[in-house]
DNA sequence: TTACAAATATACTAAAAAGTATATTTTAAA
DNA sequence: TTTAAAATATACTTTTTAGTATATTTGTAA
Protein backbone atom coordinates (compact mmCIF):
# COMPACT_ATOMS: atom_id res chain seq x y z
CA UNK A 1 0.00 0.00 0.00
CA UNK A 2 0.89 3.48 -0.85
CA UNK A 3 2.17 5.65 2.40
CA UNK A 4 0.35 9.14 2.56
CA UNK A 5 3.55 10.92 0.80
CA UNK A 6 3.76 8.33 -1.63
CA UNK A 7 0.18 8.73 -2.66
CA UNK A 8 0.30 12.82 -2.60
CA UNK A 9 3.73 12.82 -4.61
CA UNK A 10 1.82 10.60 -7.06
CA UNK A 11 -1.59 13.20 -7.44
CA UNK A 12 0.99 15.73 -7.87
CA UNK A 13 2.71 14.56 -10.85
CA UNK A 14 -0.49 13.06 -12.17
CA UNK A 15 -1.88 16.58 -11.61
CA UNK A 16 1.00 18.68 -13.06
CA UNK A 17 1.17 16.08 -16.38
CA UNK A 18 -1.85 18.37 -18.46
CA UNK A 19 -0.62 21.04 -17.01
CA UNK A 20 2.86 20.65 -18.49
CA UNK A 21 1.53 19.10 -21.74
CA UNK A 22 -0.26 22.16 -22.36
CA UNK A 23 1.93 25.35 -21.22
CA UNK A 24 5.41 23.31 -21.93
CA UNK A 25 8.18 23.65 -19.16
CA UNK A 26 9.05 27.50 -19.40
CA UNK A 27 4.98 27.77 -19.48
CA UNK A 28 4.25 26.07 -15.98
CA UNK A 29 5.04 28.06 -12.83
CA UNK A 30 4.67 25.97 -8.99
CA UNK A 31 2.25 28.14 -8.64
CA UNK A 32 -0.18 26.84 -11.58
CA UNK A 33 0.60 23.62 -10.00
CA UNK A 34 -0.14 24.20 -6.06
CA UNK A 35 -2.98 26.09 -7.59
CA UNK A 36 -3.71 22.59 -9.61
CA UNK A 37 -3.09 20.46 -6.92
CA UNK A 38 -4.40 22.70 -4.12
CA UNK A 39 -1.72 22.19 -2.31
CA UNK A 40 0.95 24.36 -0.65
CA UNK A 41 4.67 24.87 -1.35
CA UNK A 42 5.99 23.54 2.32
CA UNK A 43 4.14 20.12 0.33
CA UNK A 44 5.19 20.31 -2.96
CA UNK A 45 9.07 21.03 -2.16
CA UNK A 46 8.95 17.84 0.96
CA UNK A 47 8.57 15.89 -2.53
CA UNK A 48 10.69 17.32 -5.07
CA UNK A 49 13.99 19.07 -4.50
CA UNK A 50 12.66 22.00 -7.02
CA UNK A 51 11.56 22.94 -10.79
CA UNK A 52 13.63 21.38 -12.47
CA UNK A 53 13.18 17.90 -10.79
CA UNK A 54 9.25 18.65 -10.85
CA UNK A 55 9.37 19.25 -14.26
CA UNK A 56 11.73 15.70 -15.08
CA UNK A 57 8.94 13.61 -13.32
CA UNK A 58 6.40 15.11 -14.51
CA UNK A 59 7.57 14.51 -18.10
CA UNK A 60 9.23 10.92 -17.04
CA UNK A 61 5.13 10.22 -15.86
CA UNK A 62 3.60 11.66 -18.93
CA UNK A 63 6.08 9.89 -21.46
CA UNK A 64 5.21 6.66 -19.47
CA UNK A 65 1.60 6.95 -19.72
CA UNK A 66 1.69 7.73 -23.39
CA UNK A 67 4.10 4.82 -23.85
CA UNK A 68 1.93 2.41 -22.59
CA UNK A 69 -1.04 3.52 -24.28
CA UNK A 70 0.41 3.33 -27.81
CA UNK A 71 1.79 -0.59 -26.81
CA UNK A 72 -1.76 -1.78 -24.93
CA UNK A 73 -3.16 -0.13 -28.35
CA UNK A 74 -1.18 -1.96 -30.91
CA UNK A 75 -0.97 -5.10 -28.58
CA UNK A 76 -4.17 -5.60 -29.48
CA UNK A 77 -3.72 -6.03 -33.54
CA UNK A 78 -3.30 -9.75 -34.33
CA UNK A 79 -1.77 -9.44 -37.67
CA UNK A 80 1.54 -7.19 -38.21
CA UNK A 81 -1.24 -5.25 -40.62
CA UNK A 82 -3.56 -5.17 -38.01
CA UNK A 83 -0.98 -3.78 -35.13
CA UNK A 84 0.17 -1.12 -37.54
CA UNK A 85 -3.53 -0.22 -38.13
CA UNK A 86 -4.54 -0.09 -34.67
CA UNK A 87 -1.25 2.48 -33.72
CA UNK A 88 -2.66 4.43 -36.49
CA UNK A 89 -5.80 4.40 -35.01
CA UNK A 90 -4.58 5.62 -31.98
CA UNK A 91 -3.96 8.83 -33.34
CA UNK A 92 -7.54 9.22 -34.46
CA UNK A 93 -8.51 12.38 -32.42
CA UNK A 94 -6.33 14.68 -32.23
CA UNK A 95 -8.12 17.47 -30.56
CA UNK A 96 -9.47 15.83 -28.07
CA UNK A 97 -5.49 13.76 -26.39
CA UNK A 98 -5.34 10.92 -24.41
CA UNK A 99 -3.58 13.78 -22.48
CA UNK A 100 -4.76 17.09 -23.28
CA UNK A 101 -2.55 19.68 -25.07
CA UNK A 102 -1.46 16.97 -27.79
CA UNK A 103 1.06 14.45 -27.78
CA UNK A 104 3.49 14.74 -24.87
CA UNK A 105 6.34 13.55 -27.26
CA UNK A 106 6.16 16.22 -29.95
CA UNK A 107 5.48 18.65 -27.26
CA UNK A 108 8.63 18.35 -25.58
CA UNK A 109 10.35 17.16 -28.70
CA UNK A 110 9.62 21.01 -29.86
CA UNK A 111 10.60 22.78 -26.27
CA UNK A 112 13.61 21.00 -25.95
CA UNK A 113 15.41 20.39 -28.61
CA UNK A 114 17.30 23.49 -28.23
CA UNK A 115 16.69 24.25 -24.55
CA UNK A 116 16.37 20.93 -22.22
CA UNK A 117 19.18 18.52 -23.51
CA UNK A 118 18.04 15.95 -20.81
CA UNK A 119 14.46 15.43 -22.07
CA UNK A 120 16.02 16.12 -25.49
CA UNK A 121 17.63 13.19 -24.88
CA UNK A 122 14.80 11.01 -22.99
CA UNK A 123 12.74 11.93 -26.56
CA UNK A 124 15.31 10.99 -28.96
CA UNK A 125 15.53 7.45 -27.44
CA UNK A 126 11.71 7.14 -27.56
CA UNK A 127 11.94 8.15 -31.11
CA UNK A 128 14.29 5.68 -32.10
CA UNK A 129 12.96 2.65 -29.64
CA UNK A 130 9.17 3.62 -31.74
CA UNK A 131 10.80 3.73 -34.96
CA UNK A 132 12.87 0.34 -34.34
CA UNK A 133 9.70 -1.38 -32.72
CA UNK A 134 7.29 0.20 -36.18
CA UNK A 135 10.34 -1.20 -38.76
CA UNK A 136 10.55 -4.59 -37.09
CA UNK A 137 7.07 -5.27 -36.54
CA UNK A 138 6.84 -4.05 -40.65
CA UNK A 139 9.83 -6.67 -41.28
CA UNK A 140 8.03 -8.65 -39.56
CA UNK A 141 4.98 -8.41 -42.27
CA UNK A 142 7.19 -8.87 -44.71
CA UNK A 143 9.27 -11.94 -43.67
CA UNK A 144 5.67 -13.69 -43.11
CA UNK A 145 4.66 -13.09 -46.29
CA UNK A 146 2.02 -10.25 -45.21
CA UNK A 147 3.33 -7.35 -47.34
CA UNK A 148 5.81 -7.23 -50.10
CA UNK A 149 9.44 -6.96 -49.86
CA UNK A 150 8.78 -3.85 -52.01
CA UNK A 151 7.74 -2.02 -48.89
CA UNK A 152 10.75 -0.05 -47.53
CA UNK A 153 10.25 -0.35 -43.95
CA UNK A 154 12.00 1.43 -42.46
CA UNK A 155 10.65 4.93 -44.43
CA UNK A 156 7.16 3.88 -44.13
CA UNK A 157 7.49 3.64 -40.46
CA UNK A 158 9.36 6.92 -40.07
CA UNK A 159 6.89 8.79 -42.60
CA UNK A 160 3.87 7.10 -40.98
CA UNK A 161 5.11 8.85 -37.11
CA UNK A 162 6.23 11.95 -38.44
CA UNK A 163 2.71 12.31 -40.76
CA UNK A 164 0.84 11.61 -38.21
CA UNK A 165 2.44 13.82 -35.39
CA UNK A 166 2.42 16.31 -37.62
CA UNK A 167 -1.13 15.95 -38.81
CA UNK A 168 -2.01 16.27 -35.07
CA UNK A 169 -0.33 19.68 -34.95
CA UNK A 170 -1.91 21.05 -37.65
CA UNK A 171 -5.14 20.15 -36.55
CA UNK A 172 -4.91 21.29 -33.59
CA UNK A 173 -4.35 24.83 -34.61
CA UNK A 174 -6.95 24.89 -37.05
CA UNK A 175 -9.44 23.08 -34.95
CA UNK A 176 -10.49 20.77 -36.85
CA UNK A 177 -10.34 16.91 -37.09
CA UNK A 178 -11.31 16.43 -40.36
CA UNK A 179 -7.67 15.92 -42.12
CA UNK A 180 -6.41 13.23 -39.60
CA UNK A 181 -9.40 10.87 -40.64
CA UNK A 182 -8.29 11.41 -44.54
CA UNK A 183 -4.49 11.02 -43.60
CA UNK A 184 -5.41 7.90 -42.05
CA UNK A 185 -7.21 6.48 -44.42
CA UNK A 186 -4.77 7.59 -46.71
CA UNK A 187 -1.64 5.43 -44.96
CA UNK A 188 -4.05 2.82 -44.81
CA UNK A 189 -4.66 2.53 -48.44
CA UNK A 190 -0.98 3.11 -48.75
CA UNK A 191 -0.11 -0.07 -46.93
CA UNK A 192 -2.98 -2.00 -48.46
CA UNK A 193 -1.00 -1.51 -51.36
CA UNK A 194 1.92 -3.76 -50.51
CA UNK A 195 -0.27 -6.30 -48.74
CA UNK A 196 -0.40 -9.61 -50.77
CA UNK B 1 15.40 55.76 -46.18
CA UNK B 2 15.24 54.31 -43.01
CA UNK B 3 15.34 56.57 -39.92
CA UNK B 4 17.55 55.94 -37.36
CA UNK B 5 14.88 54.37 -35.07
CA UNK B 6 13.49 52.15 -38.11
CA UNK B 7 16.64 50.80 -38.16
CA UNK B 8 17.12 50.11 -34.56
CA UNK B 9 13.51 48.40 -34.43
CA UNK B 10 14.31 46.09 -37.43
CA UNK B 11 17.74 44.97 -35.99
CA UNK B 12 15.77 44.38 -32.59
CA UNK B 13 12.85 42.18 -34.58
CA UNK B 14 15.94 39.95 -36.87
CA UNK B 15 18.17 39.42 -33.61
CA UNK B 16 15.21 38.48 -31.65
CA UNK B 17 13.73 36.33 -34.45
CA UNK B 18 16.16 33.29 -34.35
CA UNK B 19 16.02 33.76 -30.23
CA UNK B 20 11.98 33.22 -30.15
CA UNK B 21 12.31 30.42 -32.77
CA UNK B 22 14.68 28.66 -29.92
CA UNK B 23 13.22 29.26 -26.79
CA UNK B 24 9.51 29.98 -27.72
CA UNK B 25 7.44 32.68 -26.20
CA UNK B 26 7.60 31.81 -22.68
CA UNK B 27 11.42 30.90 -22.87
CA UNK B 28 12.71 34.66 -24.08
CA UNK B 29 13.30 37.06 -21.54
CA UNK B 30 13.64 40.37 -22.27
CA UNK B 31 16.93 40.37 -20.99
CA UNK B 32 17.91 37.33 -23.64
CA UNK B 33 16.94 40.00 -26.27
CA UNK B 34 18.86 43.20 -24.75
CA UNK B 35 21.97 40.74 -24.61
CA UNK B 36 21.92 39.67 -27.85
CA UNK B 37 21.50 43.18 -28.99
CA UNK B 38 23.57 44.95 -26.77
CA UNK B 39 21.02 46.99 -26.20
CA UNK B 40 19.39 48.68 -23.38
CA UNK B 41 15.74 48.44 -21.77
CA UNK B 42 14.86 52.55 -22.47
CA UNK B 43 16.30 51.80 -26.02
CA UNK B 44 14.02 48.65 -26.54
CA UNK B 45 10.91 49.50 -24.39
CA UNK B 46 11.09 53.01 -26.74
CA UNK B 47 10.16 50.84 -29.71
CA UNK B 48 7.70 47.79 -28.01
CA UNK B 49 5.35 48.48 -25.92
CA UNK B 50 5.75 45.65 -23.50
CA UNK B 51 6.91 41.76 -24.19
CA UNK B 52 3.78 40.63 -25.71
CA UNK B 53 4.17 43.50 -28.52
CA UNK B 54 7.22 42.55 -29.24
CA UNK B 55 6.69 38.69 -29.30
CA UNK B 56 4.05 39.15 -31.86
CA UNK B 57 6.52 41.80 -33.96
CA UNK B 58 9.39 39.19 -34.05
CA UNK B 59 6.71 35.94 -34.64
CA UNK B 60 5.08 38.39 -37.32
CA UNK B 61 8.13 38.51 -38.69
CA UNK B 62 9.26 34.97 -38.67
CA UNK B 63 6.40 33.91 -40.30
CA UNK B 64 6.95 36.32 -43.14
CA UNK B 65 10.83 35.68 -43.96
CA UNK B 66 9.57 31.54 -43.86
CA UNK B 67 6.80 31.81 -45.92
CA UNK B 68 8.86 34.57 -48.39
CA UNK B 69 11.64 32.20 -48.56
CA UNK B 70 9.07 28.86 -49.25
CA UNK B 71 7.33 30.82 -52.11
CA UNK B 72 10.34 32.07 -53.91
CA UNK B 73 11.54 28.28 -53.41
CA UNK B 74 8.29 27.00 -55.01
CA UNK B 75 8.43 29.74 -57.58
CA UNK B 76 11.43 28.38 -59.30
CA UNK B 77 9.65 25.27 -60.12
CA UNK B 78 8.07 25.37 -63.90
CA UNK B 79 6.00 22.42 -64.07
CA UNK B 80 3.01 21.86 -60.96
CA UNK B 81 5.38 18.95 -60.31
CA UNK B 82 8.80 20.61 -60.32
CA UNK B 83 6.88 23.52 -57.62
CA UNK B 84 6.07 20.73 -55.78
CA UNK B 85 9.47 18.75 -56.03
CA UNK B 86 10.85 22.38 -55.09
CA UNK B 87 8.56 22.82 -51.95
CA UNK B 88 9.89 19.65 -50.61
CA UNK B 89 13.53 20.12 -51.52
CA UNK B 90 13.18 23.56 -49.16
CA UNK B 91 12.80 21.65 -46.19
CA UNK B 92 15.89 19.04 -47.23
CA UNK B 93 17.86 20.28 -44.04
CA UNK B 94 16.05 19.70 -40.25
CA UNK B 95 18.72 20.17 -38.71
CA UNK B 96 20.56 23.62 -40.11
CA UNK B 97 17.28 25.27 -40.63
CA UNK B 98 16.49 28.70 -42.42
CA UNK B 99 15.91 30.24 -39.59
CA UNK B 100 17.85 28.25 -36.24
CA UNK B 101 15.55 26.35 -33.99
CA UNK B 102 13.34 24.55 -36.84
CA UNK B 103 10.06 25.38 -38.67
CA UNK B 104 8.59 28.99 -36.62
CA UNK B 105 5.27 27.84 -38.29
CA UNK B 106 5.13 24.63 -36.40
CA UNK B 107 7.13 25.30 -33.15
CA UNK B 108 4.62 28.13 -32.81
CA UNK B 109 1.72 25.95 -33.13
CA UNK B 110 2.99 23.74 -30.42
CA UNK B 111 3.55 26.49 -28.13
CA UNK B 112 0.49 28.41 -29.32
CA UNK B 113 -1.90 26.24 -29.38
CA UNK B 114 -3.31 26.31 -25.64
CA UNK B 115 -2.08 29.15 -24.63
CA UNK B 116 -1.28 31.96 -27.13
CA UNK B 117 -4.63 32.65 -29.70
CA UNK B 118 -3.51 35.23 -31.28
CA UNK B 119 -0.76 33.26 -32.29
CA UNK B 120 -2.53 30.08 -32.54
CA UNK B 121 -4.57 31.99 -35.30
CA UNK B 122 -2.15 33.61 -37.15
CA UNK B 123 -0.40 30.11 -37.58
CA UNK B 124 -4.09 28.64 -38.04
CA UNK B 125 -4.27 31.42 -41.41
CA UNK B 126 -0.75 30.26 -42.56
CA UNK B 127 -1.50 26.80 -42.80
CA UNK B 128 -4.84 27.09 -44.62
CA UNK B 129 -3.15 29.02 -46.75
CA UNK B 130 -0.73 26.97 -47.34
CA UNK B 131 -2.93 23.85 -47.95
CA UNK B 132 -5.28 25.58 -50.27
CA UNK B 133 -2.28 26.65 -52.34
CA UNK B 134 -0.63 23.14 -52.45
CA UNK B 135 -3.90 21.81 -53.11
CA UNK B 136 -4.56 24.09 -56.12
CA UNK B 137 -1.16 23.55 -57.32
CA UNK B 138 -1.63 19.55 -57.46
CA UNK B 139 -5.27 19.68 -59.05
CA UNK B 140 -3.99 22.41 -61.71
CA UNK B 141 -1.17 19.64 -62.22
CA UNK B 142 -4.45 17.60 -63.05
CA UNK B 143 -5.76 20.07 -64.77
CA UNK B 144 -3.28 20.45 -67.07
CA UNK B 145 -2.59 16.57 -67.48
CA UNK B 146 0.34 16.20 -65.60
CA UNK B 147 -1.34 13.94 -62.88
CA UNK B 148 -3.54 11.39 -62.95
CA UNK B 149 -7.27 12.68 -61.63
CA UNK B 150 -6.75 9.27 -59.32
CA UNK B 151 -4.30 11.83 -57.14
CA UNK B 152 -6.11 13.17 -54.13
CA UNK B 153 -4.41 17.03 -54.49
CA UNK B 154 -6.05 17.22 -50.72
CA UNK B 155 -5.42 14.40 -48.78
CA UNK B 156 -1.64 14.58 -50.72
CA UNK B 157 -1.25 18.25 -49.77
CA UNK B 158 -1.79 17.49 -46.18
CA UNK B 159 0.26 14.09 -45.74
CA UNK B 160 3.25 16.17 -47.49
CA UNK B 161 3.45 19.28 -44.91
CA UNK B 162 2.18 16.92 -42.03
CA UNK B 163 4.87 14.29 -42.78
CA UNK B 164 7.41 16.98 -43.79
CA UNK B 165 7.14 18.92 -40.73
CA UNK B 166 6.77 15.90 -38.69
CA UNK B 167 9.74 15.05 -40.09
CA UNK B 168 11.93 17.84 -38.65
CA UNK B 169 10.78 17.56 -35.15
CA UNK B 170 11.84 14.09 -35.48
CA UNK B 171 15.17 14.58 -37.43
CA UNK B 172 16.19 17.63 -35.11
CA UNK B 173 15.72 15.39 -31.73
CA UNK B 174 17.23 12.58 -32.74
CA UNK B 175 20.42 14.69 -34.04
CA UNK B 176 20.02 13.06 -37.59
CA UNK B 177 19.09 14.74 -41.27
CA UNK B 178 19.14 11.28 -42.81
CA UNK B 179 15.40 10.07 -42.27
CA UNK B 180 14.35 13.22 -43.79
CA UNK B 181 16.01 12.39 -47.14
CA UNK B 182 14.58 9.00 -47.21
CA UNK B 183 11.18 10.76 -46.33
CA UNK B 184 11.62 13.55 -49.42
CA UNK B 185 12.41 10.82 -51.99
CA UNK B 186 9.64 8.62 -50.52
CA UNK B 187 7.01 11.61 -51.31
CA UNK B 188 8.37 12.41 -54.46
CA UNK B 189 7.91 8.75 -56.11
CA UNK B 190 4.43 8.69 -54.27
CA UNK B 191 3.63 11.68 -56.28
CA UNK B 192 5.62 10.15 -59.18
CA UNK B 193 2.77 7.21 -59.43
CA UNK B 194 0.50 9.62 -60.52
CA UNK B 195 2.46 10.91 -62.62
CA UNK B 196 1.28 10.66 -66.24
C1' DT C 1 -4.27 6.88 23.83
C1' DT C 2 -0.11 8.85 23.35
C1' DA C 3 3.90 10.58 21.46
C1' DC C 4 6.84 11.25 17.87
C1' DA C 5 7.98 11.33 13.24
C1' DA C 6 6.28 12.35 8.82
C1' DA C 7 3.51 15.33 6.13
C1' DT C 8 1.65 19.64 5.22
C1' DA C 9 0.68 24.71 5.88
C1' DT C 10 2.09 29.41 6.85
C1' DA C 11 4.74 33.14 6.37
C1' DC C 12 8.51 34.59 5.07
C1' DT C 13 13.25 35.74 1.91
C1' DA C 14 15.71 35.66 -2.46
C1' DA C 15 16.06 35.93 -7.18
C1' DA C 16 14.57 36.88 -11.59
C1' DA C 17 11.94 39.24 -14.75
C1' DA C 18 9.19 43.16 -16.37
C1' DG C 19 8.56 47.79 -16.64
C1' DT C 20 9.50 53.09 -15.79
C1' DA C 21 11.43 57.79 -14.77
C1' DT C 22 14.83 60.47 -16.01
C1' DA C 23 19.42 61.67 -17.68
C1' DT C 24 22.37 61.68 -21.60
C1' DT C 25 23.53 61.33 -26.28
C1' DT C 26 22.61 61.60 -31.08
C1' DT C 27 20.35 63.05 -35.24
C1' DA C 28 18.91 66.12 -38.54
C1' DA C 29 16.26 70.41 -39.65
C1' DA C 30 16.79 75.30 -39.38
C1' DT D 1 26.95 75.34 -36.38
C1' DT D 2 23.10 75.36 -33.32
C1' DT D 3 19.35 73.38 -31.15
C1' DA D 4 15.25 70.92 -30.31
C1' DA D 5 13.36 66.55 -30.83
C1' DA D 6 14.23 61.84 -31.17
C1' DA D 7 16.79 57.98 -29.69
C1' DT D 8 19.23 55.60 -26.31
C1' DA D 9 21.36 54.68 -21.65
C1' DT D 10 21.23 54.58 -16.66
C1' DA D 11 19.38 53.64 -12.57
C1' DC D 12 15.83 52.76 -10.52
C1' DT D 13 10.69 50.34 -8.88
C1' DT D 14 7.35 46.76 -9.27
C1' DT D 15 5.85 42.35 -10.05
C1' DT D 16 6.34 37.71 -10.50
C1' DT D 17 8.36 33.45 -9.46
C1' DA D 18 11.30 30.30 -6.89
C1' DG D 19 12.73 28.70 -2.77
C1' DT D 20 13.13 28.25 2.63
C1' DA D 21 12.49 28.34 7.77
C1' DT D 22 9.44 27.17 10.90
C1' DA D 23 4.94 26.20 12.82
C1' DT D 24 1.11 23.12 12.75
C1' DT D 25 -1.29 19.09 11.75
C1' DT D 26 -1.76 14.25 10.83
C1' DG D 27 -0.73 9.39 10.65
C1' DT D 28 0.90 5.41 12.95
C1' DA D 29 3.78 2.41 15.90
C1' DA D 30 4.36 1.63 20.70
Amino acid sequence: MLTKAEKTKQFILETAVPLYNEKGISGVHIDDVLAATKLTKGCLYGHFENKEDLSEQVIDLALKITSDKIRAAVYKGKTAKGKIFAFMDFYKNPIDTQIPGGCPIFNNAVESDDNYPVVKQKIARILRAGQEELTALLQQGIASGEFSNELDAGVFAFKMVAAIEGGIIMCRVMDTAKPMQGLIKNLKSELEQYSI
